[in-house]
DNA sequence: CCTTGACTTAAAGTTGACTTGAAGTTGTAG
DNA sequence: CTACAACTTCAAGTCAACTTTAAGTCAAGG
């Protein structure tokens, strides 16, 4: 497969993809000419750190979870990550409610409304945890 | 309140409230001599804001839902904001589920793993909706 | 009076993740 | 043979969100 067809299956621009490569966070399997090679799996690797970015992970991170194909040095890695962003849906879970709230309460200022403040306060009360 | 207690209070360096002044997302009420003053509910301004950061959201998109104060404009911003977070809530979600899912999988290459290559095309299903 | 420490400004620097540009190389179609 | 589209490299540019630096202001304490 061409980095064409890559970028049209992954949906991704050519020159990420070829960004990716450079940084090591995927490989072709060699070279057709002067032109890339990827292997088919290549669309779920990329599948992968697309959804990797969409959840907030840095392409490091991400690096990380992909060098050791094997997995068994980085379980612990894997299931921290997992925490991480549970953590990041709790914080989603009340910025979304502390929306809807505003969106729906009669409150001239919100900042003066109780159920937002305390929204806002649980909010608060927890992210010192899990900041990046 | 000054600016130092402001930082201290929101636990945010002073140098990043005097940059959200700047960019005119909080507002000092005046100044007493050189230095700024803020009123006390900056705190909880500043704490929605890190909410937002952490939730994902541009400094400019926090700014649109704190410029109408009354936010009788903008209550249809604050709903689709509620809907694109929750949409990156369901994003989540299946990351954190593949993650684990990765962690306790004896396979060897998770790219050949069923399971996790289900988790992955549900995932990429998703985001051409509520891409970034 | 002088120093200290917390503030001030404006401008430049940093980081991560790409994107863009310029210049060159292929393989196929007319 | 030539044109063209799709690839290549490498360097430089871009963007958001800050941070850092340099140079200055000011009130309080010794």
């Amino acid at each position: 497969m061409d980095i064409g067809e890559a970028a049209k299956r992954s949906n991704l621009p050519a020159s990420t993809i070829r960004y990716y490569e450079e940084i090591g966070l995927i490989k072709s399997i060699g070279r057709c000419g002067i032109k890339r090679v990827f292997a088919s799996d290549i669309v779920q690797r990329l599948a992968f750190i697309s959804l990797g970015r969409a959840a907030g992970l840095s392409l490091d991170e991400i690096k990380q979870m992909l060098l050791h194909g094997n997995m068994q040095v980085n379980r612990d890695l894997l299931l921290s990550k997992a925490d991480e962003i549970e953590a990041q849906i709790n914080q989603l879970t009340l910025m979304r409610d502390s929306l809807r709230h505003a969106a729906n309460c009669p409150a001239a200022d919100h900042f003066e409304c109780p159920k937002f403040l305390k929204l806002l306060k649980l909010a608060t009360g927890r992210w010192n945890k899990s900041r990046r």
